[in-house]
DNA sequence: CAGGATTTTGCAATATTTTGCAGGATTATG
DNA sequence: CATAATCCTGCAAAATATTGCAAAATCCTG
């Protein structure tokens, strides 16, 4: 038997709550054979060191932060609409589209007019959703699901994509800079987002204005390498990408 | 033993309504072993938070405007709890689980109980996400997303399934029959659903009684190779199946 | 080891929350 | 209109929380 002690009967607490059990107060108090007040005091504990939200009657886990993905989905879509629509204007008639996932490319993917025999390619299962509700054919990349970026990442996921050629791929982007181009958040997006560059004849990458000038943690692409950047930027914003190779369009 | 306060009934309730699900007052009070006013009430402090609207016999979802691709995932609607009650106690405890498409499984998926290094495997992109967002590690198999039933499908996917194991793989189902065993709209389908079938250790279907003794087009699988089918089916309706090795959970 | 400080624990008195119930008002339904 | 179901209101009982306090255990120091 262990010591009976704050200590370790909080370690064994946080460690339940951790698993996803709720505590019951009285049923602990029976179990460690202490009063109470006791266990009321340990719930006390861990809940003044964010452990567990407290309850009439015990404790419950804390609250799990719901994805970003779905959160941004659910509350109202802040997607600029000019960057959508010029998007939309170099990609409606592509054939073969791959895509990368993000909330940007998803917003302009559910927004894809409805065309017979267009191939989106994509690891993103969000994007794959709503391409076939867009009607088109959908081939899904496999592999593990990254929890950062929501999208399929791995060596079978790479391998697949090796095998293919497409017209357009449409990146997302997680930092974009003049000098260190584009960057991704997650090692394993990296690789992917380079993969889908080489697989495509052209690049294009539509983001935000927040993104410019921002580096995420793994340079992935330099800006020579993409073909199209699509922004709601100021156009003193893009100064430093004007002598790059890159063609910028503003919306 | 689960702590029955208002806050852990009214996270519960709140769920139902996100799945789409109305909540009736009577059934309720029965199933949380609580007075009807204390249902009403905690119906009460929903409706203040804004998370229902407040009809006659218990309340309704708020009428939210969600994209139609949001809208499946979270359409648990129709499916009744029992049956994934039923299925989640066999499976909340399984490290590495097998899911095909469906809305039966997506329901259940839905509700899978947080837990540390649980693996999901499965062609389907909703499951992908739903899994994703109760904390599971997912493995998403790539391939063609067929319309039909909303799985990847093909050889590639074919490949990649065979090279894997797990310990349960819980299958949807398209129609059931006694004699005809499990079918599938689709003949890729029926593919990816004896390939999951092969890759694991042990096969749960779960399904509704309407499914019962209905055939879709191309045979899947001998009842015999089930080892087990959950159902909200009458036991007169179960009675074809009695002869067969599956075994039979009734909810 | 003695003696004092600190921590931990259980207890009692007092709030607070939750619950079920009784009654009368309101609404659906034939 | 009559009837049944559901709703609102106030209230009292039960369960749980909070607070203050004193006894016990443990730790610390010389």
């Amino acid at each position: 038997m262990n010591l009976n002690i704050p200590d370790t009967r909080q370690q064994v607490l946080a460690q339940r709550l951790d698993q996803g059990s709720q505590l019951i107060a009285q049923e602990l108090a029976l179990e460690f054979d202490v009063s109470l007040d006791t266990i009321r005091r340990d719930i006390l504990a861990l809940e003044a060191e964010g452990k567990a939200r407290r309850v009439r009657g015990g404790a419950v886990p804390i609250a799990k932060p719901v994805s970003p993905m779905l959160e941004r989905l659910s509350s109202g879509h802040g997607v600029n609409q000019a960057i959508i629509d010029a998007t939309l204007a170099h990609v409606s008639d592509v054939p073969t589209l791959l895509v990368d996932g993000g909330t940007t490319t998803l917003a302009i993917i559910t927004q894809l007019p409805k065309l017979d025999q267009r191939l989106v390619i994509t690891p993103s299962p969000w994007i794959a959703i709503a391409a076939q509700e867009r009607g088109s054919d959908v081939h899904l990349l496999g592999g593990s699901l990254s929890t950062s970026g929501g999208i399929t990442t791995g060596n079978t996921t790479l391998s697949s994509i090796n095998d293919i050629a497409v017209d357009v791929a449409l990146l997302g982007v997680c930092g974009l800079d003049a000098d260190f181009g584009l960057s991704a958040d997650d090692h394993a997006e990296m690789h992917m987002k380079q993969a889908m560059h080489r697989a495509a004849n052209s690049t294009i990458i539509a983001t935000e204005k927040s993104k410019l000038g921002t580096k995420a943690r793994h340079r992935t692409l330099h800006i020579a390498q993409i073909d199209l950047i699509i922004t709601d930027a100021n156009p003193d914003m893009i100064k430093p990408f004007e002598q790059s190779l890159a063609k910028i369009e503003l919306v």
